[in-house]
DNA sequence: GTCAAATGGTAGTGTTGCTACAAAGCTTGG
DNA sequence: CCAAGCTTTGTAGCAACACTACCATTTGAC
C-alpha cells in the first residue's frame, strides 16, 4: 500500500453522517445548506456553488462556511466527499422501500443499503483485534465455530474455510452439540461465538462453558455486549440497525467478510507449502464441480457424485 | 425515488474499468494520462488539471481530452467519477494481497474487493428477471432451494428466510434428498437452484428433475452457464472472478443479497396482513434470543432453550 | 519528397471557487 | 430599555482553474 492510498483512509463517518450530525450545532443559514443536502444528496452532488446557494435561499460564502464547518476543505473537497458517500448508495434509512417501488428499485436499495452498511464495518473494524484474532487462530489445533440463526450460517461458511485455516474445524449446528464441543474443548482449541447481537442465551452459554475448559474464545459480534465482555477477543462488525421488516439484516454479510479476512490472514502466514496445496485442492474441486458444457448430463447413482 | 436519483442510475462499468478499455484505442498522450491515473488512483483523484498533466508529462488540453474520450464531461466531471470508483476501494485486481499486508491493509483490500464486488452485482443485475422471480415465488405453494458448497450456504439462508416468503421453504444438504424433492416437485413448486458456475454436475442434475417434474426452475448463477439456460428465469449475479486463493469469494455474498430482494420483494407484496405476521414473530424472536444484561446465565436444561 | 491528415501544444478567455471587508442582527450588561 | 460588543450574514473583488480556439509538429501515404 503506498502512502497515497494510506493517507486518504477512510474516517469512520460518513459526509451525510456527519451533516446529520453537525446540524444541532449550526448557524441558522448553514443549516439550511445542511437541509437542502440531505433533502437531496444525489441533486446536490451535481451543484455549483451558486446553484447550493440559490436552492438553500443563502449566499455563496455561507455555503462556504457549510463546508468548513462540516470538515471539508472547501467546496470542491464538498462535493468529492458527497459523490463518494452517494457512490455506495443510500442506506434505507435515508431513502425507505415503499410499496410501490418496482423491482428495479427494490434491488437497487437493497444493494445500496448493503453496500453501505459493509462501508460502515469496513469503517469500524479494529485492526488490532483482527491482529490477535488472526495469531490465535494460527497457534490452534482446531476451531469451534459455534453461532444461532442467521449467525450459524456464519458459522457454517467458515467451518467450509477450514482448508484456509489449515486445521480442522467444527460448526455443529446443535445447540447440545456445541455445549458438548465446548466442554471438551482446551487451551488448543479457539471457540469462535457468533452474534450479531451478542445477547443470544445459548450462545453465551457455550462460550462461557468453552472459556471456563480453558478454550481462547474470539466473538464475533454487532456491538459491545456480553458476548464481547466475555470473549478474550472481540471482533465488532459494525452494521446497520435492522428496524424494520424490510430492513434486510446486514449483519450476516459483514461477518462472513470478517471471516474472509480472519481466513484470508491465516493461510498467508501458514507458509507457501500451506497455499501450495490449498491451490491444489483448489483447481481439483474446480474441475469436479465444473460439468463440461455440452455433456450430456450424469444420473443420480452415477460414479463421481459420491455424497 | 425522485428524478435526480434515478437520473445519475449507475453505468454497467466501473471508470477504471472505462479506462482500461479504452487505453488500446487512445493516442500515445492520452494513454500516457490513463496509465497515470491507472497506476495511482488515489493519488490521481487529488490531482489538478495542471498537476495531472505534469504527471503524465503532456499538457492540459491533452488531460482534457483523455476525459472525453473516456466518456467524462470534462476534468471536473473526471475527478467526480474516479472518486466515486474510489469509494468503493479498489478490488484485488488492482491492489493484490502480499505478504506483507498488516491485519488491518488485510482487512482493507478484502472489505475493498467485496464491496467492489458488489457494485459491479448491482451495476449487472437484470431488473426484469427479478420481477419475474418475485412473480414466480409468490405463485409457489412451497420452494425447494439447492446448491452446494458456498452455494449451500446460500441456500441455508434462503431457507431461514421462509417467513418472509410466506410459504414451506426446503433446503435439504444432502444431493440425495435433493433429488427425491425435486422429483416429487410438481407446477405449484419452484425450485431455486444456485451455482455461481452454473456447471455444477449435482445442481444440475437436480434441476432438469424438478424441470421434468413441472416445477418451475429459477436460477442463480455467476455468468451465462448451462444451468441459467436450462432455468425458466436466471438471476445472474456477476462479480469478480476469484483467481487467486487469497481472493475471497465475493459470489456467496451476491447471491445472499439477491435473497434478500427477493425475500423483502414477495413479502411487501403478500399484503399488510402478512408483514404484520412477520413483525409479531420478528419482536417475540428478538426477546427469546436476548439474554437480559447482567442476568445469571442459564444452564444446559432449563425451560426456553429447547431446541 | 511532398501533401494531407492526425496529433499535441500555446495562448487566451470565461467561469468558479475562495477571501477580505462591511453591514445587519442578536446578546448582554448597565 | 438602551447601548456596546460580538456573532452572524452578505457584498464585492481576486485569483485560480477549467475549458476552447487556434497553430505547430509529426506521421503516414502516394
Amino acid at each position: 500500500m503506498n502512502p497515497a492510498e494510506l493517507a486518504q483512509r477512510a474516517p469512520s463517518e460518513t459526509l451525510l453522517e456527519r451533516i446529520t450530525r453537525s446540524m444541532p450545532t449550526m448557524r441558522k443559514s448553514e443549516r439550511k445548506v445542511g437541509e437542502v443536502v440531505l433533502a437531496a444528496p444525489g441533486r446536490a452532488m451535481n451543484f455549483t456553488m451558486a446553484e447550493c446557494a440559490e436552492a438553500a435561499g443563502v449566499s455563496e460564502p455561507t455555503v462556504m462556511r457549510f463546508c468548513s464547518s462540516i470538515g471539508c476543505d472547501g467546496f470542491q473537497d464538498f462535493r468529492i466527499q458527497l459523490a463518494q458517500t452517494m457512490a455506495l448508495g443510500l442506506p434505507v434509512t435515508h431513502s425507505a422501500i415503499t410499496a410501490d417501488d418496482t423491482a428495479g428499485d427494490l434491488a437497487e436499495k437493497i444493494f445500496n443499503h448493503t453496500i453501505s452498511s459493509l462501508d460502515r464495518a469496513r469503517r469500524n473494524l479494529d485492526q488490532d483485534s483482527v491482529e490477535r484474532a488472526i495469531q490465535a487462530l494460527l497457534a490452534a489445533e482446531s476451531v469451534l465455530f459455534v453461532g444461532f440463526g442467521a449467525s450459524g450460517i456464519i458459522a457454517q461458511d467458515a467451518q467450509q474455510k477450514f482448508p484456509l485455516f489449515g486445521v480442522p474445524c467444527d460448526a455443529p449446528a446443535d445447540f447440545h452439540q456445541q455445549f458438548i464441543a465446548a466442554s471438551v474443548s482446551g487451551p488448543r482449541t479457539v471457540t469462535f461465538a457468533i452474534s450479531n447481537t451478542g445477547h443470544t442465551a445459548e450462545t453465551l452459554t457455550v462460550a462461557r462453558e468453552a472459556k471456563s475448559a480453558g478454550s481462547t474464545v474470539i466473538a464475533l459480534v454487532g456491538s459491545d455486549s456480553p458476548l464481547a465482555d466475555l470473549a478474550d477477543i472481540a471482533l465488532k462488525a459494525v452494521t446497520f440497525e435492522d428496524t424494520d421488516i424490510y430492513t434486510p439484516s446486514t449483519s450476516r454479510l459483514a461477518g462472513l467478510v470478517v471471516i474472509d479476512i480472519l481466513a484470508t490472514g491465516v493461510a498467508m502466514r501458514r507458509g507457501p507449502e500451506h497455499q501450495e496445496k490449498i491451490r491444489r485442492m483448489k483447481s481439483r474441486l474446480a474441475t469436479m464441480r465444473h460439468e463440461v458444457p455440452g455433456a450430456p448430463a450424469r444420473r443420480v447413482g452415477e460414479a463421481g457424485e459420491g455424497e
